[in-house]
DNA sequence: GTCATAGTGTACGAAATCGCACAGTATGTG
DNA sequence: CACATACTGTGCGATTTCGTACACTATGAC
């Protein structure tokens, strides 16, 4: 495909690389569609590229091998980050899956390809490195978050995260959706979202949430939000 | 110091590594003692040090900024792991402390040789950078023990974890301790405890925990433990 | 042996969440 | 327009866990 041009790119992690960097990986970029409900990647199943997200939202989906229980999320990406950060770190495989939750667009490359700029470049590392170690702070957050807030705070929590990566006010949301990416019941949400609504938080529609009050969402969200993004910017600026 | 014999070490990372990227550590290596309830690393304080665990037990722990509520417990480490993977991943900050929960012994490396010795070998990143991927797996794990599972069955997941790290089948664990670990009450503790004694799983004396039947334990953890256990051996045997 | 202290056992009402079932309502298709 | 389908709203008892309080008991210090 024809070269990408840098500055014309969403993505942040493409966007704060050195022009050197930069060009070790744009040969081999190819430009993809995140069709909705898709899987990126597959669990244990051999990563053939990662994806450097432009626009849409995916979610890092973990299995758990008990019977009846839903998969439950520990992660999401949008056009801040990237999917298949394993070949990063040295392997080609992982138990998570990442289901595109809101379409989109992403650049491919693949896991040779950056494998062999990582391993041409202290500085790509770095950044793609930083990464991971922010991904592992959100996903501590997460942790968090389902031990200490209730189902209200954490549909904030989740709202807001899901309108930072978007970069819109109206989200393509359904409860029972949301129910699987907060782990709880499905009338669940439909509760903690009247509350939102009633609270002049949010506008809810069929399908759709839109974002009316961002500061009382933060508010209600507490300490379960922040810090993951806090350290995401932090860790983008050290490069 | 004087310098470390690889083969008499019991840290399995660094028993994998081949001998050259052995060599670009041993030498900076210093035997520390790891004292019940110290903080190996503190929140959002420079990280001096990584530290190869030789025995013990560590806990990673996440603050919630929210009032009142405590720190939870996202991953353990012990003889097959290290503190201080912000170091691997770039950075030398991370939000998470590391608490001293069993003591042992560790070897420390400053960080800037690490880094350094990241640097120049490719194998190195590649056998720290997937044992950052078993680490993503694990709170990926806690994450769906904590959304899935009664207090029960997580306890039995911890316990085993544990018994894993420690390679001992008495655990020095008091129920306030477990408490904060699991996040839910110290009574909750108690009466779980209780529950595994009477099915003989455990025997329960103050202070300590010792592990009668590992089967049964791993039968009530049902799915919750195993998968990143299992993903940190296959990681390690990709090096 | 006495004593302070940390750890454990128990109780009980309150709250959150669950599991399930079913009714109502947008939305798009033919 | 009719209709199937997906999505949303609601109810209700069951269950888990919480918050809190208090009593009891090992354990080690003196």
């Amino acid at each position: 495909m024809s070269q990408q041009q840098q500055t014309s790119l969403r993505n942040r992690l493409l966007r704060v690389l050195g022009p050197n960097d930069f060009g070790l990986l744009a040969p081999a970029f190819e430009q993809v569609s995140l069709t909705l409900g898709h899987h990126l990647t597959e669990a244990n199943q051999p990563l053939g590229h990662a994806y450097f997200i432009e626009s849409g939202l995916i979610s890092l989906l973990a299995d758990t091998v008990r019977p009846g229980a839903n998969r439950v999320e520990i992660g999401i990406v949008g056009f801040e980050g990237m999917v298949g950060l394993p070949i990063v770190l040295g392997t080609r495989r992982s138990p998570h899956v990442a289901l595109v939750q809101a379409e989109g667009r992403a650049l491919a490359i693949p896991a040779p390809v950056l494998d062999e700029a990582l391993n041409s470049s202290r500085t790509l590392r770095g950044v793609l490195g930083r990464y991971a170690q922010s991904l592992i702070v959100q996903v501590g957050q997460t942790v968090c978050a389902n031990a200490d807030f209730n189902i209200e705070a954490r549909l904030a929590r989740w709202i807001v995260m899901t309108q930072d990566r978007l970069g819109r006010d109206d989200l393509p949301l359904t409860h029972e959706f949301l129910s699987l990416m907060l782990g709880v019941r499905r009338p669940g949400v439909t509760t903690a979202t009247h509350m939102l609504e009633g609270a002049g938080m949010i506008r809810a529609q069929r399908g759709r949430i839109t974002v009316l009050d961002r500061g009382k969402l933060l508010e209600l969200a507490e300490g379960s939000y922040g810090g993951a993004e806090a350290e995401y910017e932090r860790l983008l600026e050290e490069g």
